[in-house]
DNA sequence: TGCGGGAACCGTAACGGTTCAGTACGCCCA
DNA sequence: TGGGCGTACTGAACCGTTACGGTTCCCGCA
C-alpha cells in the first residue's frame, strides 16, 4: 500500500495500478500526512515565531522582507512555513507546543518571552534571528553595534554633539517616554540594547556624556510613534541638532512630524534611521541598510542544512551598509539658528 | 499522563506534580504535537496555497494585505498558517499531500492548476479566494465585472471611446503580447476573464467593437511589465486615449513609462488601475479599491467557522469602491493633440 | 457493617502510515 | 530432481498520543 504510493519501483506496475484503482473505488483520499509525519518523524515544515501579532509582521516592511527570504529558503527545501499564532498579550504557549514542525525560526523576540522558552523546550532545532543572543542556539544577525557606530561617527564628523534618540520598546512592558539608562542597560531586546550601548560609546569618544542624551522609547513600532516621540524629544531638549532613530519606520514618522512643525531637514535638524526599507531610500533618509531578505534566507538555510553535527552553535553575521541620504547635514550654531546663516 | 498535561482538573494536583516532575527527570519533552494531531484529527493549522512562488506573495501589496487578513483570522482562532511551497514551475504536488492542516485557503490560482486539484482531493474543507469559481467550494471574492464596469462607465462618461487594455496572465503558459479574443474568453484565470468580459460589455453599450480594442497580456506581475506593455500598446495603436490595467501594479508601471515618454497624464492619456493598493492612492491613480485584508479575514473565518452543515457552498462577495484619482480625464481630440487646446 | 455512588486513577485500543522481516514462488543450474 | 537464489508480495510491529471504559478507593448513610 505504502509502496504503491511512494515507491513505484518496488512493485509491478500492474499490481500498483490494481491497488490504486481499488483505493480510489473505496474512496481512499491518499496517505494521511499526519500519520506519515508521526512515523517518519518529519513534518516538512518550519515554524516561525515572532513577538508581535501575526498581522504586524505584514505591516513592517523589514519583517515582510525577512519573511520573503525565509519563505524562499523553505521553498527551495520543499518545506512549508508555519506562522505560529503567538499573541504577545496572552501568554498562551499552546500554539508552540502543538506546532508540527521540524524546527523553529525565532525572529526578534525579547529574551524573557515565554513562547521562546517553549520553543527551547521542544526537541527540535532552532535558529534565532536578531535577538535574543542566546549562547547555545544558532543565530543570524548583523553587528548592530558596529553598524550604528558608523552612523554615529558620520554625524559626529558633521559636527553633531547634542543628539536625541528614539528607540523601539525595550521590554514587554509599555513605557512610552524617556528611557532611564538603567532601563537601557537592562533592555530585554538585545538589538536595542546593543544599538544604544554602541551610540553611548561612540559619543563618549568625543566627550559627550550619555546621561545627558535624551532617549525616548516607544512601544508601538509605527510612524505615528516616531512622530510623537520626535515631538516629545524637541520639547524635552530644544537644543538637540540630530535625532537618531533605531528604525526607519520611527525615523519616517519623526521626519514628517518635524517638517509638520515647520523645521527644515537637514538644515534645522538631522534625522537618521536604521534598516534601509524601500520607503526610506525613496525619501532619501540617512540610514543603515541591512539585508533583511538575506537574513530570512540565511535563517532558513541554517535551520534546514543538515550540518547540525558540530557541537557549538553556528552564527551568521551579515554585512550592513551606511546609506548617506539627504536628511543629515552639519548642525547650525545657535546664532545661525536665530539670525540665519 | 495525557491528563497531567491537558486536563489538570481530572486528577489531583499532587499526582499531577509528581507526574510532571518525573517526566522532566526522564527528559520527556512534552506531548508530541504530531501524534496528538493523528489522534485528535486536528492539526491546528490552515494551509495556504497560492499560485506564485511564495516569495512573490510578499512583493505584491495586495497579496500581503490578503495574508495579513488571513493571518488575523487564524490568530483569532488560535490556528497556525502554513504557507505551502507550490512552485508553479514544477508540478510537484507532494507539498499539498504532506501538509498537516485542517483546511486549505486557495488564493487566486488558475482553474487548471494541479496543486488545486490536489487540494480538492484532500478530505478537508477548502475556501477559494478570487479564483477559480468552482461551484462546489466555498468562495470569497468581489464582483469583478461590476467593479470594472463602474470604472469603464467613468471613462465612457469622460468621453473615451478608443482604449487599450493591459491585463495579467490569462493562462499558465507565457504570452507577453496581444491576447486574442479567443484567449480572453478561454482564460484560465477567472478574475481576468470576468474583467475583460465586463469591459467588452460596457464598451459594447456605446457601440465600441471589442475586436478593435487591443489587449496586451503580461505574464509577470511587475511594474516593469506594465511599463513595457504600455509602450507596446502605444506603438500598436497611437490613437488610444485611455489605458485600462487590470491591476495597480501594472498601472503604476504604465504610468511611469508613459510619463518617461514625455506624455502628460491625464491630459494626453488616461490611465486606470485596479486593487487600491497604498502606492496607487498615494500617487492619485484612478482605480477601484477592493478590501484585500478583509478578503483574507473572510476567507479564514469561512474556513474555520463550524457552520459547515449546509449542503451548498457559501459565498462571500465583498464591496468595492471606485476611486476617482487624478490619472483620468477627458480625452483630447486629434486636433487638440496636434495643435494644442 | 454493608452498600451506593462519585472521584481519582489506570489500562488499552485505536488513529494511519512506514518499515522490515518473512513467505511464497519462479527460475536457473548442478 | 532438488537446492539455492532473487524477486514480489504480505503481515505485524511500532511511532506517541488521546478517548474511553473499567477499577479502585473512600466517604456517607442506613
Amino acid at each position: 500500500m505504502s509502496n504503491a504510493y511512494n515507491r513505484p519501483d518496488q512493485l509491478s506496475p500492474e499490481l500498483r495500478k490494481r491497488v490504486l484503482d481499488t483505493a480510489r473505488r473505496l474512496g481512499y483520499p491518499g496517505p494521511d500526512p499526519v500519520a506519515r509525519s508521526l512515523r517518519t518523524r518529519k513534518a516538512g515544515a518550519v515554524g516561525l515565531l515572532l513577538t508581535e501579532n501575526l498581522s504586524y509582521a505584514f505591516r513592517d516592511p523589514a519583517a515582510v522582507g525577512f519573511l520573503e527570504g525565509l519563505a524562499l529558503a523553505c521553498e527551495d527545501a520543499g518545506h512549508g512555513l508555519l506562522l505560529i499564532p503567538a499573541n504577545p498579550e496572552h501568554e498562551d504557549v499552546a500554539a508552540v507546543h502543538s506546532a508540527g514542525v521540524d524546527g523553529f525560526v525565532v525572529y526578534s523576540v525579547p529574551d524573557d518571552d515565554p513562547h521562546l522558552a517553549a520553543v527551547m523546550e521542544r526537541p527540535v532545532p532552532a535558529v534565532i534571528c536578531d535577538q535574543p543572543n542566546l549562547s547555545e542556539v544558532d543565530r543570524v544577525g548583523i553587528d548592530d553595534g558596529a553598524a550604528i557606530k558608523g552612523l554615529a561617527r558620520h554625524l559626529i564628523e558633521l559636527g553633531h554633539r547634542k543628539i536625541g534618540v528614539i528607540c523601539m520598546r525595550l521590554a514587554r512592558t509599555r513605557n512610552d517616554g524617556p528611557a532611564s539608562s538603567e532601563r537601557q542597560v537592562n533592555a530585554h531586546f538585545h538589538v536595542q540594547r546593543a544599538r544604544l550601548a554602541a551610540l553611548s560609546e561612540a559619543f563618549a569618544e568625543v566627550g559627550v556624556d550619555w546621561e545627558q542624551v535624551p532617549v525616548i522609547e516607544r512601544f508601538d513600532h509605527t510612524p505615528e510613534s516616531g512622530g510623537s516621540a520626535a515631538a516629545q524629544l524637541m520639547e524635552l531638549d530644544p537644543e538637540i541638532t540630530a535625532v537618531m532613530c533605531t528604525s526607519d519606520i520611527l525615523a519616517l514618522g519623526a521626519l514628517s512630524e518635524v517638517r509638520r512643525q515647520g523645521r527644515r531637514v537637514p538644515q534645522d535638524l538631522t534625522i537618521t534611521g536604521f534598516d534601509g526599507i524601500d520607503d526610506a531610500e525613496r525619501v532619501g533618509l540617512t540610514t543603515v541598510r541591512q539585508p533583511v531578505m538575506e537574513k530570512g534566507r540565511a535563517a532558513g538555510r541554517l535551520l534546514l542544512d543538515a550540518g547540525e553535527s558540530t557541537g557549538k552553535p553556528r552564527e551568521v553575521v551579515l554585512d550592513t551598509q551606511l546609506v548617506p541620504g539627504s536628511t543629515a547635514g552639519a548642525p547650525r550654531s545657535v546664532e545661525e539658528r536665530w539670525f540665519g546663516p
